[in-house]
RNA sequence: CGCGGGGUAGAGCAGCUUGGUAGCUCGUCGGGCUCAUAACCCGGAGGUCGUUGGUUCAAAUCCAUCCCCCGCAACCA
């Protein structure tokens, strides 16, 4: 693999971020950071989605301009994945100065080629909700449900974009090709979604929606979502209609563009047409992910349970954001829908990187001061009987993340810590020591740390606090990719003293944690 | 009958394609160990695998029926 780029739906800046945000931007950057292990360039693109009528409306309420407001809400999802380590090359913000310009030109491409056409219908229009509604979204009397009012008639005249030209090799893209859509039994889905669509309006007058990117060359017209919002995977990377920059042709098509279950249909069908318009190449995998729960029930704000991701940090007094990553990315299977809980993150989080991973480090780094003075001989290196389950690990792993099976590989990594923890109960080096086997004591300890070596490079892209904080005891260099690991990375001679010995990561709520804290 | 997914120990899930002793994680109980972050290791308890019927020497697994939950269709991250 040359290159890798990902993707992340941008988000819409109408409030904070919440932790179905944050699980996508997780997601996306432990899968962004298995992958920058595996090629030599990789990138990461996010952003938020800021035009439209919503946005208008909301701003107005707050007595801000639409952009202070914009930039209020942007810089707080910026602050976020910040917090949360999440990793991107670039964040995209719709009305970025260059990615107006080029949707205009995008736009305007799509006009002279006849893709976009003007086409005046009547619709059903609430004057409460300021836009259009259709017919079945109405109550059985034929009133909106939202402000319970009958919608009036009205003839409007926009930009439609030529959807239904492309259906047919879109139904033929997504059969060709088994994992374009991930997973793959949401690909039924698009097709059936696919047989009954319609032109899509592209634009709306801009005497309703005038927070938008005005038509070139007619000023009643302003863009709609569809190419607006999209567009940004590309015009992010540099892409003119006239030409394009090196950055753009480096990394497009993205490798993979991770978006909710909710917004799929837009991106295998309205996306992959306006490609196709554009004669661009598509994207080589649209991964959908469900979503996130609390405690079973569904996150909405009329419930009130919308929790936060640095809400959560700070409730467990968490100074990295490791355990949260951690517990997100391996909280459900490849695209379906995971639950939070407090309860069961204290658990998870835990079981897994304090009491299995975190101590297994700590046991086998005391035990080499206190038997060694932390130093590695040259006899304690040979075969070592856990280097193939180690090897073997690794190549599990990479065959997770090519299906985007990043819980299960999280798995495969806890099961190797588990047999490595195994391993020093079954051989006993403390035992060893006592009987003043000191060689075989020592050959245990070294085949546990390269073992080590290994776990914090594959659990670094989930926890890469704790996974730098295990390397540097172990004197590992974390930047090593995947396909050089050996399993032997351990030298001989000095290898620790006392005083740096830390744990990697304590219990919440243990003991030791809340001593430091004092 | 719109299409699709699912119902397996207290919780979450695997197994089902290619029938043959029901498995994993977390929790729980008991034991062991004493290197470590009250940790780690071993063992136990706990399931008539949604219902009813069929095929078969044998069904969680195949077929049929019914019941229940969920997703998409319908701008929720």
């Amino acid at each position: 693999m040359e290159k890798f780029l990902i993707t992340t739906a941008i988000d819409y800046v109408n409030g904070a971020p919440h932790i179905g945000h944050a699980y996508e931007k997780i997601l996306t950057d432990v899968i962004f950071r298995h992958f920058s292990q595996r090629c030599e360039k990789s990138y990461f693109l996010t952003g938020t989605d800021e035009h439209g009528i919503k946005i208008q409306k909301t701003s107005a309420q707050n007595n801000m301009s639409p952009q202070d407001f914009c930039d209020m809400n942007a810089q707080k999802f910026k602050d976020t994945w910040k917090a949360l380590d999440v990793n991107y090359n670039q964040f995209i913000r719709t009305t970025d100065e260059q990615h107006t310009k080029i949707v205009q030109k995008i736009f305007h491409k799509l006009v002279e080629k006849g893709d976009i056409y003007k086409h005046s219908y009547t619709g059903l229009y609430c004057t409460g909700c300021e836009c259009f509604l259709n017919s079945k979204d109405l109550t059985e009397d034929g009133l909106c449900p939202d402000h319970m009012k009958k919608p009036d008639v009205v003839e409007e005249e926009n930009y439609f974009f030529k959807l239904t030209k492309y259906k047919d090799a879109i139904a033929k893209h997504i059969k060709t090709h088994p994992d374009f859509i991930v997973p793959s039994f949401r690909a039924n889905e698009v097709l059936n979604q696919l047989e009954n669509i319609e032109d899509i309006s592209v634009s709306r007058a801009t005497s309703n929606v005038s927070w938008g990117i005005p038509v070139l060359g007619d000023d009643e017209q302003s863009i709609y979502v569809w190419i607006d919002a999209l567009s940004n995977y590309i015009t992010a990377l540099g892409y003119d209609t006239d030409s394009s920059s090196n950055k753009y042709s480096e990394f497009w098509p993205a490798n993979v563009q991770v978006i909710g279950k909710d917004i799929l249909k837009f991106h295998s069908i309205y996306w992959i047409a306006i490609l196709m318009a554009l004669d661009l190449p598509l994207p080589e995998h649209l991964l959908a992910h469900g979503w996130i729960t609390i405690d079973k029930t569904k996150m909405s704000k009329s419930l009130g349970n919308v929790i936060s991701p640095t809400g959560v940090m700070e409730a467990f007094g968490l100074e990295i954001p490791d355990p949260l990553r951690y517990y997100m990315a391996s909280a459900a299977p490849c695209g379906k829908d995971g639950n939070y809980s407090d309860e069961d993150f204290k658990e998870k989080v835990n079981a897994h990187l304090a009491n299995s991973m975190g101590n297994l480090l700590n046991r086998t780094l005391s035990m080499l001061v206190k038997y060694f003075d932390g130093n590695i001989k040259p006899e304690f290196l040979g075969k070592n009987v856990l280097k193939q389950s180690a090897l073997d690990t690794i190549k599990s792993v990479k065959h997770h993340f090519d299906y985007f099976e990043v819980q299960e590989a999280a798995q495969k990594i806890i099961e190797l810590v588990d047999l490595t923890n195994k391993y020093v109960t079954d051989n006993a080096p403390w035992t060893l020591a006592k009987e003043e086997k000191m060689v075989e004591c020592g050959v245990v300890l070294t085949n546990v740390l390269q073992v080590m070596t290994v776990i914090s490079s594959l659990i670094y892209p989930y926890c890469p606090n704790i996974a730098k904080a295990m390397a540097e005891q172990l004197s590992y260099d974390i930047n090593s990719k995947l396909d050089d690991i050996t399993c032997e990375s351990v030298k001989v001679g000095h290898f620790i003293d006392k005083e740096n010995i830390k744990p990697v990561f304590l219990r919440i709520d243990s003991e030791l944690a809340d001593k430091s804290k004092k």
